[in-house]
DNA sequence: TTAGGGGATAACTG
DNA sequence: GAACAGTTATCCCCTAA
């Protein structure tokens, strides 16, 4: 059966989105980056009313106004914090109060509070965005989603002149035009990736584009309340948005071994939080003593919940679990909406502003009843005389001794899922506790902290400095010459002295590998004046820095200085402070 | 001068 | 416009020895 759906092109499903015509995507060209007192000298754009492109210059600003005017979303990149800005400041004075800001920035990552948005949710070619992306230009975008994109910049300064020649003019118009164009192939991605979030959400999320544009948590909480009738409202009152539910949180075992090669099986609780939800009916509080549950005299709750009936979250949450598994059975996209709806009403239901799931006990209730769990399951798998040598929130490895096969393992695990599941009201038969991996090699560093080899030969590093987005440019690419080696060997240790020479080689083919890039936010947002994130943020601005720590330049820093990539030409290899790299490279020293 | 604790910060795991 | 807690590493600041 082929479905009806293969049939429409990417296109077409842009164009039969209902609000398609009410969108404009555009990109302005200025002479300079300070958006109070930058000039827009040329202005490109795309109206999906008209079905038109546009280019105006700076001295057409009422055909700017009036086709900005005629649509009720704006997209663009970074328009959010630089070409709107810009275009309402006292120089270009293009009014565009009341209209909807969809940047295609803004979607992957949240500038302003330093949080990844969407990025870490779009896979595309196996992996996500948020893997992909060595920074979040435009362009970089655009070629790892496969758009074409032209090669080099245009030199800006062409961009201060008041006249140009015919040919600097054609320069201009093919170079915004291509941004222009990139710009709506991004925001045309977006609207097919996540034409089916529509689905779940009103029409005022739909008119808005907030299925795309906002936060996981707050388009969990606009499906949540759309279908399970109840009222879509914020926390307004500043007291109540601060009130913390006590919350322990998840338990984490400490690694019990440093190395241990052989079978170690990756047990995990599939969908612990919602089936916790789901099966103890945490949302409905009970007012009946006798009847209600509370923990059964095995699980520590504070709360007393309603055992006669399931309630409407709960069985909307039930929903919304068989139906992500079968989507995900037969790889339907679908999958994905359902999944961050499960995966984040634990984190609503903590958090207060999301007023009407919000609920002092459930996520308190949730994560003791999850750390149960895993505590039940290592007390049982030792009763076997399996060590469990690690464990996180709603999993653990456990090492198999002599003579056990994988399928014994998982007949244990089967009746600590029985176990669990007699003190419950509402037991549900979708709840596993199942293998996830198996490893023949784990190298525990910590809690949090940890790599290894599965059956399939493929490396997991969890957690180690090196994949950090904030690993200097050196252990980075260090680390991925090592990498090929590590798969052929299946070990991840080298001697010293081998990565020395890399090391050195790297370095003195370019000092500003040493460096790291550093996100900072504006100044004025950190506590402590003093750190060096402040420092940062003080002497470069808000936004991402490569700086380079040395013995002896640069503006920031106190017991090692951070220089700039200019700075960094009159260094020697001997001023460069290497401890860092260092680090994050010692876990895969013998 | 050094060692080490405490606080702030970023970025990760689940 | 708005998700949660637990954990690591890094760096600054301060105090004790």
């Amino acid at each position: 059966m082929v479905k009806s759906k293969s049939f429409i092109t990417d296109n077409e499903r842009v164009l039969a989105h209902p609000y398609i015509h009410d969108c404009i995507v555009y990109d302005i060209e200025t002479d300079g980056l300070d958006v109070d007192t930058a000039n827009c000298k040329f202005f490109g754009a795309y109206s999906y009313k008209y079905q038109k492109y546009y280019i105006m210059h700076q001295d057409e600003k009422e055909q700017i106004q009036k086709i900005m005017g005629e649509h009720r979303i704006h997209v663009g990149f970074n328009n959010k914090w630089f070409d709107g800005p810009i275009l309402e400041n006292h120089n270009n004075n293009i009014d565009l109060t009341y209209k909807i800001v969809f940047d295609c920035l803004a979607v992957l990552y949240d500038m302003e509070r330093h949080r990844p948005n969407r990025e870490s949710l779009i896979e595309f070619n196996g992996k996500t965005l948020a893997e992909q992306l060595d920074n979040r230009k435009l362009k970089t975008i655009a070629e790892v989603l496969g758009f074409p994109v032209s090669k080099g910049d245009i030199d800006y300064r062409i961009f201060k002149q008041d006249s140009w020649t015919p040919g600097e003019l054609n320069e201009i118009y093919k170079y915004l035009f291509l941004d222009v164009d990139i710009t709506r192939r991004l925001f045309e991605f977006y609207l097919t990736y996540f034409d089916n979030f529509r689905e779940y959400v009103d029409d005022d999320n739909i008119k808005k584009l907030n299925y795309i544009r906002s936060s996981a948590g707050s388009f969990s909480y606009s499906a949540f309340c759309h279908m399970a009738k109840l009222p879509f409202e914020f926390e307004d009152d500043p007291l109540k948005k601060l009130v913390k539910p006590e919350n322990h949180g998840g338990f984490v075992l400490a690694p019990q071994v440093k190395y241990a090669e052989g079978t170690m099986v990756y047990f995990d609780f599939s969908s612990l939080y919602p089936f916790i939800y789901f099966q103890c009916n945490l949302f409905s509080h009970g007012s009946n003593g006798d009847t209600d549950w509370n923990g059964d005299n095995f699980f520590d709750v504070k709360g007393n919940y309603k055992t006669d009936k399931r309630g409407k979250v709960e069985s909307l949450l039930r929903d919304i679990y068989y139906k992500r598994a079968a989507y995900k059975k037969v790889k339907d996209p679908r999958q994905l909406a359902l999944k961050i709806m499960m995966n984040s009403l634990y984190g609503i239901s903590g958090s207060p502003i999301f007023k009407s799931l919000f609920d002092p006990l459930t996520p308190g209730d949730c994560t003791s009843i999850g750390r149960k769990h895993i505590s039940y399951a290592k007390e049982v798998f030792e009763d076997h005389g399996i060590k469990v040598i690690y464990g996180d929130t709603d999993s653990c490895f456990i090492q198999l001794p002599e003579g056990m096969s994988v399928a014994d393992a998982q007949l244990i695990a089967d009746q600590i899922v029985k176990d669990l599941q007699s003190h419950m009201p509402f037991p549900d038969e979708g709840f596993k506790f199942k293998v996830d991996e198996v490893f023949h090699k784990l190298w525990l560093f910590g809690k949090k902290n940890y790599a290894g080899f599965d059956d399939h030969q493929q490396l997991t590093v969890k957690g180690l400095p090196i994949i950090k987005g904030d690993a200097s440019l050196l252990g980075q690419l260090i680390f991925k010459q090592l990498k090929p080696l590590m798969l052929s060997r299946q070990d991840i240790k080298f001697d010293r002295h081998f990565i020395e020479t890399i090391i050195d080689a790297e370095i003195h083919k370019d000092l500003t590998l040493v460096g790291r890039v550093y996100n900072v936010r504006k100044p004025g947002d950190y506590k402590s004046v003093s750190s060096l994130h402040c420092q940062i943020a003080q002497h470069f601005g808000e936004g991402l820095h490569l700086l380079i720590p040395n013995k002896t330049l640069g503006a920031v820093g106190r017991s090692k200085k951070y220089a700039t990539v200019d700075e960094c030409k009159s260094l020697t290899v001997s001023d460069l402070i290497l401890d860092k790299t260092w680090n994050e490279l010692e876990p895969f020293i013998k």
